[in-house]
RNA sequence: GCCGGAGUGGCGGAAUGGCAAACGCAGCGGACUCAAAAUCCGCCGUCCUAACAGGCUUAAGGGUUCGACUCCCUUCUCCGGCACCA
């Protein structure tokens, strides 16, 4: 009978059910391991093959692992709070927790008609009360510690989603949702001070074992500098010598308080990297926004500063970060005294400074900074080189000399290298009170707040006599009530504000009447944490228990996209790291071993007139597409999977045509796992055939039939040991060929029932269905899961008689078969027996004979 | 501009410094068939050749080495990320 994956697939997963196959259990005795997938956000259009690339590489890890021995945990779950469920609610008014729970079942059902091993028992969801109670509670936790705080910020706005985003939902100066232009807007937040953790986030980087492109993108997003912070003393107007408070400390994220006059700006504080070239610094700038502008800003002064500070708040994050823009700004009227040489330098602002990195002023150097020069060239400030070039070589007139050099008209910094000279003027400014060395973060605090329905109440109620006030831990979970309209207001206030019964409380300290806080969290906050919430998805009364953090933790693999590098995947450290100080975690870091799957591609086919075509439309004729209806020729090309190309694979449909094992196989087989591949509908046909053909020789065993003997014990042993090796290496694609070339050559060869069960068994992970149909074709008891993973013996991977090449001057030109224990003497001489070899040794001296035991034999002549 | 990754047949891709192109797709030839599909067998980088034997070939150019897809330097192209961060 030919293997029917419509009756054979649906058999097994029923199975698995009724024996509970993928229950978790915890045996202290063995090693255990927690593989973990990204989770989705259960969208309406189902789960797509890039979905399955990444669940299929942890199911067949994880099945491995267990054949192996290991207690293994496996949860999935559901990203449930998000825009579009909301999005979705506003134009139908169908209230999301209806829309994402038949995503879910969606989900649910397509993800177990693939075969994944999932524990369904420790479903997790995020929009689940019980869930939320605890996110919450962690919210708590983090505001207790100061951590959690109110501002009012100019934050990211989207007039489009009317929300405020955060920095990391902003590319390119858009929504990174929408697409719209992010416009500056001042609205009262809730921020989370994850600076406060930038220098361990960075730091711990060191010890995990994640894709250096990831790495990379961490430390570039934490964007450590190590520098100077230098005061400069302002010297007009006429306020010297007026003593009195000192300016408010420039704290990041916060308002800045306005200085009204009513104390006395005597100091500018900058940070700069580059301290060796404070003898460079020819004037100064503060960001439009620094506190201290309107105080320094002479009368003479006030309208053109006052101008251009109305005229860059108007500007969009896009207008402020364009590079090729001509640098603006105003000059204040002020003077502040370089620290080093005592000379009065202008202050000016301009937009080129950001108020929200290092002290929001810079000292200008525009001999050495390239931002600077620019600025200095356009309103003729003076530009004075301190820095030669080490090597002598004249720089290049109208630019910067960015680069480190030799200190030159810079006092008693002259003839040093950057370097020292770094390092004596940095404690030349600290002996006198005028600096000290300093280090700056590119990361910002982590605006937490959305003015949305669908997400997390922030567990805080507001009281006219005591502020701020959490709501008490007995109290939880805050659950989102009931309403008619999702709009969001559009004036920065979610729909929640509008629910008067929900928002009118009473204040947990006095019991007067409060009002309930009306942001909601950000669709990161579920997620991270969930990797902890499986370990014990039904506790009720804390998180998770201190035993099963212990057994379980850390995360020994986890798998999931690499558009999270920074968002999800740096949050959730940081809240791991919380969590660890208050000793409810014990691992500095949740996730040991991270990998990206690579995006699926997959062809899209355009006519003249530019308009997509879908699959079914088309011809495959060699490299041509014909277009069906008309004949036409189309133009192919690889791009990402887009409803807009009509190129996107749906699962459902594979499996429908080809069956769980074919998918599951062809998504390990196209290519490197880390890398993004293209989708190729005829490619698919090759993983199929070789289903067919392990089933029919599993059928058409017979053992009477079998070759005498163990022919293949070699082999088999190599493959083995190939599929083994590459498992540990997720190179998913090479095992699945290993597995070919042993077929091949078992249906050539002859197979015995040893290597039947042997191939059964490593296919088991992959094709997990075709693996238990198999085994129970051939008499073998129980799920294949329980059968222990194949081991094979070193000295059986190797020929006892090998072929080696044979060059002569690095060139190939035969080859020789001799035992592998050949003693070099034998080999030699075989070697130049080759006829082939003989005739290109014929009039030469041999000067050396390389004999690379079991590889090469190189014969060097001239 | 900076950071990271990648460049190998018609295509997807293999190769701890040791016989480049495994495995698969497509293509070509053959078997089976009335025929087609399915299946099976063979060929399949490129140039020269009747064939044997050769020459060339891992983006380009240099280097190290007996030997380089692999290590080092320079350059180019593509993909991803960041981008006035002082």
């Amino acid at each position: 009978m030919p293997y029917d994956h419509r009756s054979v697939e649906p058999k097994w997963q029923a199975r698995w059910r009724a024996a509970r196959l993928h229950q978790t259990t915890f045996d202290p005795a063995r090693p255990k391991f927690y593989a973990l997938d990204m989770f989705p956000y259960p969208s309406g259009a189902g789960l797509h093959v890039g979905h399955c690339e990444g669940y299929t590489a942890t199911d067949i890890i994880t099945r491995w692992k267990r054949m192996q021995g290991c207690n293994v945990l496996h949860p999935m779950g559901w990203d449930a709070f998000g825009l579009p469920a909301e999005n979705y609610a506003i134009k139908t008014g169908i209230h999301p927790r209806v829309t994402t729970e038949k995503a879910i079942a969606n989900f649910r059902r397509q993800i177990d008609s693939i075969g994944f091993a999932y524990d369904w028992d420790r479903e997790v969801n995020t929009t689940d009360p019980q869930y939320i109670k605890w996110t919450q509670w962690i919210f708590l936790q983090l505001y207790n510690k100061g951590l959690a705080y109110e501002g009012t910020v100019p934050i990211n706005w989207c007039p489009s989603c009317k929300t405020g985003l955060a920095n990391e939902e902003v590319t390119q100066g858009c929504c990174e949702r929408c697409g719209s232009g992010v416009e500056r807007k001042d609205m009262r937040q809730w921020l989370l001070r994850i600076t406060r953790y930038a220098d361990r986030l960075l730091e711990d980087l060191a010890e995990l074992d994640w894709p250096e492109s990831t790495l990379a993108m961490q430390r570039n997003w934490i964007g450590r500098s190590d520098g100077a912070e230098a005061i400069f003393k302002v010297v007009e107007p006429s306020r010297v010598g007026e003593g009195g408070l000192r300016p408010p400390e420039p704290e990041r994220g916060r308002e800045w308080e306005p200085s009204q006059g009513s104390h006395i700006v005597d100091e500018i504080k900058v940070f700069t990297t580059r301290p060796d070239t404070l003898y460079g610094a020819t004037y100064m700038v503060l960001s439009p926004e620094h506190p201290l502008v309107d105080s320094l800003t002479t009368p003479a002064q006030q309208a053109a500063v006052r101008a251009y500070q109305v005229a860059a708040r108007r500007k969009s994050d896009l207008e402020r970060t364009d590079l090729a823009k001509e640098k603006t700004g105003a000059f204040t009227g002020a003077f502040a005294i370089n620290p080093v040489n005592h000379e009065k330098i202008p202050v000016w602002i301009a937009d080129y400074v950001l108020s929200s990195y290092g002290t929001g002023a810079i000292m200008a150097v525009p001999a050495h900074d390239q931002r600077d020069y620019e600025f200095a060239s356009k309103f003729n400030l003076p530009i004075r080189p301190v820095v030669r070039p080490a090597d002598g070589h004249t720089p290049a007139p109208d630019q910067a000399f960015v680069d480190d050099g030799i200190a030159v008209n810079s006092g008693d910094l002259d003839g040093l290298s950057t370097p020292q000279a770094k390092a004596k003027v940095t404690g030349q400014l600290e002996a006198r009170g005028l600096g000290r060395a300093m280090v700056s973060f590119r990361l910002r605090d982590w605006v937490f707040s959305r003015q949305r329905y669908w997400g997390e109440p922030i567990p805080i109620v507001h009281c006219p006599t005591h502020g701020t006030v959490p709501v008490p831990e007995s109290a939880l979970p805050v659950t989102l009530p009931e309403v008619e309209r999702y709009q969001p207001t559009g004036t920065g206030e979610s729909p929640l504000a509008g629910i008067e019964s929900w928002v009118k409380t009473t204040c947990p300290t006095c019991g007067g009447p409060a009002r309930r806080e009306t942001n909601t969290m950000p669709q990161w906050a579920g997620s991270c944490w969930y990797y902890l919430r499986y370990l014990d998805p039904k506790a009720a009364h804390e998180p998770w228990s201190k035993q099963v953090e212990q057994q379980w933790q850390p995360v020994d693999l986890y798998v999931g996209g690499a558009e999270h590098a920074v968002l999800h995947l740096l949050y959730s450290r940081f809240w791991h790291k919380v969590l660890y100080d208050l000793g409810y975690v014990s691992t500095k870091e949740p996730f040991k071993k991270l990998r990206h799957q690579g995006t699926v591609l997959a062809y899209s086919y355009q006519d003249a007139l530019g308009r997509y075509h879908e699959m079914s439309e088309i011809e495959l004729r060699g490299d041509d597409a014909i277009l069906k209806a008309t004949g036409e020729k189309l133009k192919v090309a690889v791009d990402k999977m887009a409803k807009t190309k009509l190129n996107g694979v749906n699962p459902d449909d594979v499996v429908a045509e080809y069956g769980a094992d074919v998918l599951r196989l062809y998504e390990m087989f196209m290519g490197e796992f880390e890398l993004p591949k293209p989708w190729d509908a005829r490619a698919i046909e090759g993983c199929a055939r070789f289903v067919k053909r392990v089933w029919r020789l599993v059928e058409e065993f017979d053992e009477k039939k079998a070759p005498a003997g163990d022919p293949l014990l070699r082999l088999r042993h190599k493959t083995i040991k190939r599929v083994t090796g590459d498992l540990d290496r997720m190179a998913f694609n090479t095992a699945v060929a290993a597995m070919m070339e042993y077929l091949n050559e078992l249906t050539s060869s002859g197979a015995t029932r040893e290597d039947l069960l042997t191939l059964i068994k490593l296919l088991g992970p992959f094709a997990p269905h075709l693996g238990d149909e198999a085994w129970e074709k051939l008499g073998q008891p129980g799920f294949l899961l329980q059968v222990p993973w194949p081991s094979f013996d070193e000295a059986l991977t190797r020929d006892a008689v090998v072929t080696l090449g044979v060059q002569v001057n690095g060139k190939l030109r035969g080859d020789v078969q001799v035992a592998r224990d050949a003693p070099e003497a034998e080999v030699r001489e075989k070697a130049m027996a080759v006829p082939n070899v003989a005739k290109h040794l014929a009039g030469k001296t041999v000067r050396k004979v390389i004999v690379v035991a079991g590889k090469i034999v190189n014969i060097v002549v001239s």
